[in-house]
DNA sequence: CTAATTGCAAAAGCTTTGCAGCGCA
DNA sequence: TGCGCTGCAAAGCTTTTGCAATTAG
């Protein structure tokens, strides 16, 4: 509990209500990437009353201070996930809508290399794939 | 000419005049990458008497059709460009905006690979690396 | 001739912002 | 107590949609 303190305090932000109940949702939430609307909904589920735009500002905040990580990965909201510093992509499951996360050393390589040849270094990237279940016979998950 | 006019026809779709403009100017605008708002503003400048709603149905409509391809690089207007069928990826530059695309075989066995191990199959997939210009001293672009 | 297409304006979806009041340090 | 934070409602930006008029085939 004043962990989520010590976190808010370390990333120069006011240790407030609204702070305190919105990092908790995104911390122990069974959904990792959350809209914002997610986490509105969730704070009135618990009973919380603090406004959408609330939500907006804070994860925000959040993202500045580097808590969050902020994705757009099609149109629709944004959605965001508790950073954690495991840096990692995405798939999206274009059925389910489902998130899995993964990381490739290998891509990241390849990555430097070719912003390297351009002339560039890499302040961030994004990389999402869209997939659907394999229909295979020897599934392996 | 009547190249535009194969292109609609061959998409399936009625060859009016709107959807004529737009093609050519997707084709022959210097900047590959267009918001909805960028194809407006070119058809306005060329003294053509098209609507907002249409340039966005023709653009969906198109995309549809495999003629052009959507990208949501980050928030902001989603932004369109031809597809020629060379599938590549991109780097925008975060001091200017820039879109520079590049293409990477290996990156791409990769995905598959990953998404093979997990018991997916790729759909399509999206990667932009976020990039600034190297202040190095012998950059090579 | 008829179904598809268009333009307009209204509305929808997501997010940001101005402002007055409230609350943390 | 003072400045930052919040809630509300209004507005902003991008995109979609209903509808009547127009047009391609």
């Amino acid at each position: 509990m004043s962990d989520e303190n010590q976190e808010l305090r370390r990333a120069g932000l006011k240790v407030t209500l609204p702070r305190l109940k919105i990092l908790q949702i995104l911390e122990s939430s069974p959904v990792r990437h959350m809209s914002a609307e997610d986490v509105y909904r969730a704070l009135m589920e618990a009973g919380e009353e603090v406004g959408i735009a609330t939500v907006y500002r804070v994860l925000t905040q959040f993202e500045s201070a580097g808590l969050v990580v902020r994705h757009n990965f099609d149109s629709g909201p944004a959605l965001y996930e508790i950073d954690d510093g495991e840096h990692h992509d995405h798939m999206v499951c274009v059925e389910t809508r489902e998130v899995i996360e993964f990381h490739s050393e290998e891509i990241e390589r390849i990555q430097q290399r070719i912003a390297d040849e351009h002339g560039y270094e890499i302040t961030g990237h994004s990389l999402v794939l869209h997939v659907k279940p394999k229909k295979d016979s020897k599934t392996k998950n």
